[in-house]
RNA sequence: GCCGGUAUAGCUCAGCUGGUAGAGCACCUGAUUUGUAAUCAGGGGGUCGCGGGUUCGAAUCCUGCUGCCGGCACCA
């Protein structure tokens, strides 16, 4: 006999080979019912699955969580029999579940379009109806190949012969149609339910390297109901409508245009709302860093010391002058950092020299990549080079945690992601001098993890490192939830030594400098990107690119108006009088619209009394203030994080 | 870079199976002096992304390029 626990920690004992399913029908016929699957100790199981020793066991209904999972995994699978019933000689290669929903990769010679979604949809609910049971089955190792190979489907039998030798060959049916797949599954085709929707195609690579052929991926979102499918919907209609592409454009702070594929035209509000952040980030450094700025084209010669010409050549603009002389402009800010160190001897009292700067680089990225302010070919790094001995490296890579955490804290980021990316195939330097590079930044992340008391995150992401050296990545997410590397630390074992840069220790010895590399905001068009769709735009209001617009109702209130918006600016407030021949109604759309925080109303009212009527956006109410109350308050609250009491 | 889609006025978009462009908002002018998300009237504005081709005739069909959008790959 079998010994198993049940949530409400009965236990009960029952023969070996038992299957969840006779289980649950043993406790209730509407269970049996509603069940979807198992989980033996925690781990999701087929229902039919035989219970061969004690566990813990819970029947997993279609409503419980877990369910979730595997009403995407199944109508993954939906998925791709309604594309084989209505494409024949369309191969399937492999469909697993993502956040949200599912996709599927096909190999069909004819493109997939976005019209042909509506008619497999409606070829799956055809399946989902036909309620089909999902059966599994063991297969050999060479049936499965021979199977596969039979029907054509040769990315089936290399997914055969890529599944290690000490697993077996799990084969699921649902009618006549089959898939190779490690399951669970629930039981029917029939619990997948309605709550789904392709959601678009996209070309993907097979086995995600782009030196192989691509595959047209199909996209599906599934839901355990309607309710939440449409949730989820709208959310994303309203993530729409905070795309910094789009608020950029209604807020008038930047734009792109054809010549410049990748490059941001600031505009006089954005590039304000920039400088705001860049103040910031300044005030943030002043303690420790010593700001620099290191020019922007330099010799190719340069670039072949550092390894920037070696590995990162195609990446990097390059300029050939009348005489000759090849130059390159900028990718990184490091090796003109290097050059900075250099200049005039160090001593270990120096040290930690922490370089900082706002550096414009110019990157030649693939144009598939570019992505408004998110992903552009010229941008400005919050950089920082930490020279520093070894001994200080620990601590300076804590350090630089703390400063990328109270900072993302100060734009509301709390739940932050940080993973260290370990040594790629292309890369400089020796295997002893990436070891121990990655040893101590191993160290610094649990630590990091410890500190955080939950808050973060922490991950590794192996051979993502940089050329020159293993670095932690910290992600933020915009609107639709896609992520972002922001912030960044790398260290570096290898680029002062490339230009022999050292410092005199107190044995009187040269020695060589360890550099970290450490970014905040990482792009600073970036951050804001990020910046301008978790506000949606409405920003606080010491970032806000415009603060206040003082709006008269008749003209006989101007004099006051142009008097009231002399005394914000006066108080360092950014503010504009609103005087046109219009409605106040009109005037309070427009700069609603644009996302102004406050409008202060002035009519004749306000003009006599010495007040301003305040409206603040998003809200309907209006209050009235004295106007010196009125400044007081504002000037407060327009107060930087970093300098508020 | 790769796969697919797409490009019409400053913005959002219409323009059916080819007959040389249209709306709303914005802009300009005038009237209106207005109390918290669009006052009324009039007016100007587009070599339909760029280049080839088919055709009597192309915004519309074909083709090349470029940008943009969605993924993939690459990356801050």
């Amino acid at each position: 006999m079998i010994r198993l626990t049940f949530p409400d920690n009965s236990v009960r004992e029952f023969n070996p080979g038992i299957s969840g399913r006779e289980i649950a029908e043993g406790i209730s016929k509407s269970l049996a019912k509603k069940a979807v699957a198992m989980a033996l100790d925690g781990e999701l199981r087929d229902l039919a699955d035989p219970i061969e020793q004690d566990a813990r066991l819970e029947i997993v209904t279609r409503d419980d969580p877990r369910a979730l999972e595997l009403i995407r995994h199944d109508a993954a699978h939906v998925m791709a029999e309604a594309v084989q019933e209505l494409w024949p000689g369309t191969q399937v290669t492999i469909g697993p579940v993502i956040e949200n929903g599912f996709y599927y990769d096909f190999k069909r010679n004819e493109p997939f379009t976005t019209e042909d979604l509506p008619v497999i949809e409606k070829k799956m609910k055809e399946i989902i109806a036909r309620n089909q049971p999902f059966t599994k089955e063991i297969w050999s190792r060479d049936e499965a190949k021979r199977f596969f190979l039979n029907k054509g489907e040769t990315y089936k039998v290399e997914l055969v012969d890529a599944i290690p030798e000490d697993q077996t060959i799990r084969i699921y049916k649902q009618g006549d149609w089959l898939d190779l797949c490690r399951g669970p599954h629930m039981a029917s085709t029939g619990q997948i339910g309605q709550a789904f929707k392709l959601m678009k195609v996209a070309g993907a690579y097979w086995r995600g390297d782009a030196n192989n052929e691509m595959l047209t991926r199909i996209y599906g979102t599934a839901w355990a109901n309607e309710t939440e499918l449409n949730a989820y919907l709208h959310m994303l209609e309203e993530a729409e409508k905070r795309d910094h592409r789009k608020l950029g454009r209604e807020m008038d702070l930047f734009h792109f245009q054809e010549e410049g594929p990748g490059v941001v035209f600031w505009h006089p509000k954005g590039w304000t709302l920039f400088q705001t952040l860049v103040s910031y980030m300044r005030r943030r450094l002043a303690a420790d860093y010593d700001e620099v700025n290191a020019p922007q084209i330099l010799d190719k010669a340069l670039w072949e010391t550092s390894g920037h010409w070696g590995w990162y050549r195609e990446n990097m603009f390059v300029t050939e002058t009348e005489d000759e002389r090849v130059f390159a402009i900028k990718p990184m800010n490091c090796p003109g950092h290097v050059q900075i160190f250099k200049h005039g001897l160090k001593s270990y009292r120096d040290l930690p020299l922490r370089l900082a700067e706002f550096g414009a680089v110019s990157r030649y990225e693939p144009s598939g990549a570019l992505h408004g302010l998110m992903r552009v070919r010229a941008f400005t790094q919050d950089d920082a080079h930490v020279f520093c001995t070894e001994d200080q490296l620990a601590d300076e890579c804590l350090k630089i945690n703390d400063l990328i955490l109270s900072t993302y804290a100060d734009f509301g980021f709390d739940e932050i992601v940080v993973k260290l990316s370990t040594r790629p195939e292309k890369r400089v330097g020796s295997d002893a001098s990436w070891d121990h590079a990655e040893e101590v930044m191993s160290r610094v992340l649990k630590t990091i993890e410890e500190q955080s008391g939950g808050r973060i995150k922490t991950g590794i992401l192996e051979g993502e490192g940089a050329f020159y050296g293993p670095k932690f990545e910290y992600t933020l997410r915009d609107a639709i939830g896609r992520e972002w590397q922001c912030g960044t630390t790398q260290v570096d074992f290898n680029l002062p030594e490339r230009f022999g840069a050292f410092y005199v220790d107190k044995d009187g010895e040269k020695k060589t400098p360890v550099m970290v590399h450490r970014a905040i905001c990482g792009s600073m068009e970036r951050f804001l990107g990020i910046l301008i769709e978790n506000y949606a735009g409405h920003f606080p209001l010491w970032l806000a690119p415009l603060q206040v617009v003082v709006a008269t109702i008749t003209s006989e209130a101007d004099d006051y108006a142009r008097e009231v918006v002399a005394a914000l600016k006066k108080a360092g407030l950014k503010a504009e009088a609103d005087l046109r021949n219009e409605k106040i109604n009109y005037k309070v759309r427009e700069h609603s619209l644009t996302k102004v925080p406050v409008i202060l109303v002035c009519g004749k009212r306000e003009a006599e009394e010495r007040t301003v009527n305040m409206r603040r956006l998003g809200s309907r109410d209006q209050q009235s203030f004295g106007l010196d109350e009125a400044l007081a308050s504002l000037v407060k609250e327009a107060t930087p994080p970093d300098l508020a009491e």
